[in-house]
DNA sequence: CGACCTGTGTTGTACATACAACAATGCTAG
DNA sequence: CTAGCATTGTTGTATGTACAACACAGGTCG
């Protein structure tokens, strides 16, 4: 008999959830709750993410840096800081070397968001319950890449 | 002092780490995985997964049920499902009550592409360990709400 | 029968994302 | 000092996502 690995994929296609579907509900539902508290505020979760990784560093980043500690495409990376950059939240990043800063401005937008940003982190953890959020621990240090810097 | 909320929130938010950032981080990697695997028989996970959910439904879904069974906004919906209806791989659900179904080719794109998203299942679940798939299975199950049709 | 309302699908706009291709920068070799 | 070259940032294009506003049924009530 002539098969086997396809009908098998198109079985298991049937009957097995599939992982990344998963995944992409996690994310359409936490971070639309996540913008939701933050949009009278101006920001969405990804730009609070951007400004707080590069405020939280222990160094300036550069793009391709930044990149690689989101594990975002360098391109991704380009579009959102040219947002936060236009809007006088950050500034540099914009030449190869050049490290990317936040503004006074940017540091002040984050932490007036602080506060919603805190509600929207509670209320999914209720959600997700303290199981759910040990379960998001594990996930997101198996996708995490180390960092090879020195 | 004059305080409380919002410098606790400030502090929390330089301290804490963000949930909807790991969400995202988790999502960029797996669903980009599954993208390159499937890439070359011209589908996306995501298109893959509407296609599926229609394809396992036991019934035939309108526009409003399947985005409801997706979790995601009927704009959204709209939008994906009109990019399948251009290339013909689905029909219908074009109109207030119209049923959307999978057309032959739709389901002979979604069977040709199993292998590809077979290959992608097992490596992200090599990736993610045992416990890591049954930590997303958790997460999966708090963020879907329960559909209350009868 | 016709005028509303309600629910459903689409469209305008904006953001997040990635791949491919291009541009700009800086280093290195000669 | 200049010509290559590798690295890095941007841009073209396409998809996925959501909110607001609009368009289009279908049902109800007068």
């Amino acid at each position: 008999m002539y098969n086997t690995g396809r009908e098998a994929a198109v079985a298991a296609l049937w009957s097995e959830p599939c992982l990344a579907a998963m995944v992409r509900r996690l994310h359409r539902v936490v971070v639309g709750r996540y913008d939701e508290a933050l949009r009278r505020h101006g920001l969405t979760v990804a730009q609070l993410d951007l400004l707080m990784t590069l405020l939280t560093a222990d160094r300036a980043l550069r793009s391709v840096e930044l990149a690689g500690a989101l594990q975002m495409d360098r391109s991704t990376l380009s579009r959102n800081l040219a947002r936060l950059r236009r809007r006088g939240l950050v500034t540099g990043g914009d030449r190869p070397g050049a490290a990317a800063a936040v503004t006074p401005a940017g540091r002040q937008m984050a932490e007036d968001a602080a506060e919603a940003w805190l509600r929207a982190q509670r209320a999914t953890a209720e959600m997700l319950g303290a199981d759910g959020v040990a379960a998001l621990d594990l996930l997101a240090r198996r996708v995490t890449t180390p960092d090879e810097e020195g």
